[in-house]
DNA sequence: ACTTATATTGACCGATCGGTCAGCACAATC
DNA sequence: GATTGTGCTGACCGATCGGTCAATATAAGT
C-alpha cells in the first residue's frame, strides 16, 4: 500500500513539478484554457508531453492546481492587511500589496484573468463564497470609515473594484502598456511612481487625509 | 470580372454576415484566438462550418476583421472627446464615453482584453502606433492643466491608464463584478453610480474642482 | 431555355488535440 | 540475481482542429 509508506517525497520530483508548473503558467496565462495545448507546455518544459500527464494527471487537473496556487498567493496577501488602522494606512496597503502581487506573479495574474474573461467556469463557486464575503467584510469597515467622518461617502464595493483594477491593470495589459510606453517591461521606478499615484489620487479622491505612517513602506 | 460588375452587396450577404460576426464575436471573446474554433462559432450562428470560411476566408481573416471593428468604434468614441474644455468636463466625458463603450459593445471589450492578455500578437503595431500617439497627445494636455494650475501635477500617462482600466473593468471582469455583486449583470443605476462614483474620485483625487457642467450627461 | 456567376454544404484532408498504455530503464528489496 | 515498484516515454487512440473541394442548388443575365 502507497498509503501507507510515506516515500518521502523524492527531491527531483518537487522539481521537475515545480518546472512543469512554471511552464504551464505561462502557456495558459497567454492562451487560456481552450487555447492551451500540453505538447506546448511540454516543450516549454523540455519534457515529452506523456511526461506532463503523468506527473499532472489530466490538463484540467493541471489548471486548477495553478488556480489554487494563485489563489493562496492572493489570499495570503489579502488577510495581511490588517483593518485594525486608519483608511489611509489600509488603502495604502492595499494599494502597494496588490501592486507587488502583479509584480511578482505576473503570469498567475494574467492565468486568473483568463480564467474570469472566460466566465470563470472553473471559479465561480470561490467568487461567490470566498471573495464574495471578503469584500463585504472589507466594504462594511470601509462604511464605518464613511460614518466616522474619516473618508467621503462613497459605495465601498466601487472603491474595491478601483483598486483592483487599476493595480491588475499593469499585469494583465502589460503588453498594451509596454506598447504605449515603448518599454518592454516596468521598471523598480515605474511601479513606485504608479504606486505613488495611485495612492495620491485615490486617497486624495476619497477625502482621506494623507499619513505620513505609509513612509514605513518606502525604502528610501 | 466581378471587381468591375457592382453587384450592390445582396442584402442577404450583409445579413449573414452580421451573424457570423456576432456569434464569432462571443466566442472569441471568451476563449481568445487560438482558444475559439470555427465549429463552435458555426453552430452558434446556425451554419455549417464550410460557410464561415466560404464568407470569411480563414480564422485569421475573421478574427482581424472583429478586431478592426472593435477599434473602429473605439476610435470613434475617442475623436468625440474634444481636449479644449477644461480638465473637469474632458475626464468626465472620458470616463462616461468609456463606461458607455463597455456597455455597448463588452464581447468586443473582451476581445480586445484576450488579444492583449494573449501578448497582443495582432496589434502590437495598432498600440506602438496609433494609440501611443494618441496618449501622448492627451498626456500633453494634461500636462498644460497641470502647469496652469488646473489640476495635480501627475503623471498623465498614469491618469490616462487609471480611468482606462477602472472603466474597462466592468465589462472584462463582469464575471468577478457579478458573482461578488451576486447579480447577473449591472443595472443601469449600477452603471450610473459606478460612473459618478469614478468622477468624483478621479477628479477629486487630482485636485479638480468638479464643474456642474457634467450634469448635460446626466439625465435626471 | 441556356449559360453563367454565386451560394451552400457534405465529405474529406493532414495536423493536432487530450489521453491511454505497453514497455523499457533503473534502483531498492528480498 | 531474481523480483518488485516507480520513473519515464514512444506509439497509438478517437475526436477535433482549420481548411479544401467537388457537387449541387439558386438566381441572374441573355
Amino acid at each position: 500500500m502507497t498509503a501507507v509508506s510515506v516515500t518521502h517525497e523524492s527531491p527531483s520530483r518537487e522539481k521537475v513539478e515545480t518546472n512543469i508548473l512554471m511552464a504551464a503558467e505561462e502557456v495558459f496565462s497567454q492562451y487560456g484554457y481552450r487555447g492551451a495545448s500540453l505538447q506546448v507546455i511540454a516543450d516549454r518544459a523540455g519534457l515529452p508531453k506523456a511526461n506532463i500527464l503523468y506527473y499532472m494527471g489530466s490538463k484540467q487537473a493541471l489548471y486548477v492546481r495553478l488556480l489554487n496556487r494563485m489563489m493562496h498567493r492572493w489570499n495570503k496577501v489579502l488577510e495581511d492587511i490588517t483593518p485594525e488602522s486608519d483608511p489611509a494606512t489600509v488603502l495604502s496597503d492595499f494599494i502597494r500589496a496588490k501592486m507587488v502581487l502583479g509584480q511578482r506573479y505576473p503570469e498567475g495574474s494574467k492565468l486568473f484573468a483568463a480564467e474570469i474573461l472566460a466566465g470563470a467556469p472553473f471559479l465561480s463557486d470561490y467568487l461567490a463564497g470566498e471573495l464574495r464575503e471578503w469584500v463585504a467584510s472589507r466594504a462594511a469597515i470601509i462604511r464605518q470609515w464613511s460614518a466616522q467622518g474619516k473618508m467621503d461617502t462613497v459605495d465601498p464595493k466601487w472603491l474595491i473594484f478601483l483598486i483592483w483594477s487599476a493595480t491588475q491593470h499593469y499585469t494583465e495589459y502589460s503588453a498594451q502598456v509596454s506598447g504605449i510606453l515603448g518599454r518592454d517591461a516596468l521598471t523598480e521606478e515605474d511601479v513606485e511612481s504608479i504606486s505613488a499615484f495611485l495612492e495620491h489620487v485615490i486617497l486624495k479622491g476619497c477625502g482621506i487625509t494623507q499619513a505620513s505612517t505609509n513612509a514605513h513602506l518606502v525604502e528610501k
